[in-house]
DNA sequence: TTGTTATATCGACCGACGGTCGATAAAGCG
DNA sequence: CGCTTTATCGACCGTCGGTCGATATAACAA
């Protein structure tokens, strides 16, 4: 007996499974065959619908990026906010455990999921970098920042976030992440010109200051 | 009829096939095959030597590392060169293509060589950051570097260099490196809290200046 | 010289993997 | 009902990383 769903159900379904199962045991760590079984359904079926285990990646990166930039964009569009925390939540709202989930970081960014990794860092900066152009000349206009070369300094600053707190390049202690943090946010502050300190109310929402 | 290698020979002869094919073809898409075809030898003899492709890959990594950070120290003791050119030159002889190489960086980094990239970023930042921290203290002393956070500072930095210019998570045309050079100085001199231009005259070094 | 041990080499074999393909069942439609 | 389109199946394929017992050479002891 064949159960069977319309395209784009089924296509969703794959994509659910395999980005739970790629986050939680690495891509190459899962096999094809480790899909099927929890989606229930043949080798046909997944090449049906995928050319490749990596299609299937390309599109759960492009959803992962596509969610993170929803996110900054919602963030972005709030005036209430000060706009330096406004562009500082929006660059954290692309890594989730700020957004409540704190179980997923262990797993994502760990062990050897480099593949993963560098094509949504890739993916992300193409993503994130214009969405943040635009309130940081805003800030630039109202003397708050002071760049010479703005869309590269975006660039970096996103780098820098996502490689010192997503990846697992350093292995840092927990107490060593205040200190991490607080250096980061220096190293902003001063790419972008900004007045010394600038950051420190926003540091203070996370209570991260020793 | 076999031809009998000391032990260190053959392992030698082993590794350097294997970093020329990973490095031109990528690791995952080398295979044991394609080492022992080129090598000349029976898979077991391979397995003799390595427990696994992956030892080879490390091994690699830490040779190539070694080899950079022999480069670095080299120029770090040279106390003709004024301090600031001595510890740029220290960073960039980490990219062999300052050093002479042109062609290997067009294969290197490119592609999908995740594994071989982030092994090295992770072991390059780990063996580089000590080498620099002496350097740099010296520049603090001597009133040329104003940092709160020397040691995050030079992660920074040298995660930045590397990202920026030998990864290829940037897709940038020919003409646009000069400007991205002259914004990672940029970025350089104000998160070492330097006088601005401070880097400029060695920028000039290679001409790159507009 | 001969026996013994340590070193080095061989290649058939294995299980797992990503991917292919022709058969076939169900749905949609005139 | 016949025909096409859409969806599903699973046996099969080539390749891959890795294993293992056989075996040849070198080194050394008796």
């Amino acid at each position: 007996m064949k159960a069977i769903k319309e395209g784009e159900v089924r296509k969703r379904e794959i994509l659910e499974v395999s980005r739970e199962l790629f986050v939680k045991k690495g891509y190459d760590h899962t096999s094809v065959n480790d899909i099927l079984k929890i989606v229930d359904i043949a080798k046909g079926t997944f090449y049906y619908y995928f050319a490749s285990k990596e299609e299937v990646l390309e599109a759960i990166i492009i959803d992962i990026v596509e969610e993170g930039a929803k996110r900054a964009e919602v963030i972005l569009k709030d005036r209430s906010i000060p706009l330096v925390n406004r562009i500082m939540l929006a660059i954290m709202a692309q890594t989730p455990e700020f957004e409540g989930v704190d179980q997923i970081k262990e797993e994502m960014h760990k062990v050897e999921n480099t593949k993963l990794e560098q094509l949504y860092l890739k993916a992300m900066l193409k993503r994130m970098t214009p969405l943040l152009r635009e309130p940081v000349s805003e800030g630039m206009e109202q003397d708050i920042f002071h760049m010479e070369y703005p869309t590269e300094c975006i660039e970096s600053i996103l780098l820098l976030g996502h490689m010192l707190f997503d990846c697992d390049i350093f292995e840092w202690e927990m107490d060593e992440y205040p200190k991490k943090i607080q250096a980061f946010l220096c190293n902003i502050e001063r790419m972008m010109g900004t007045n010394e300190g600038e950051l420190n109310s926003f540091l203070q929402m996370f209570g991260q200051l020793p």
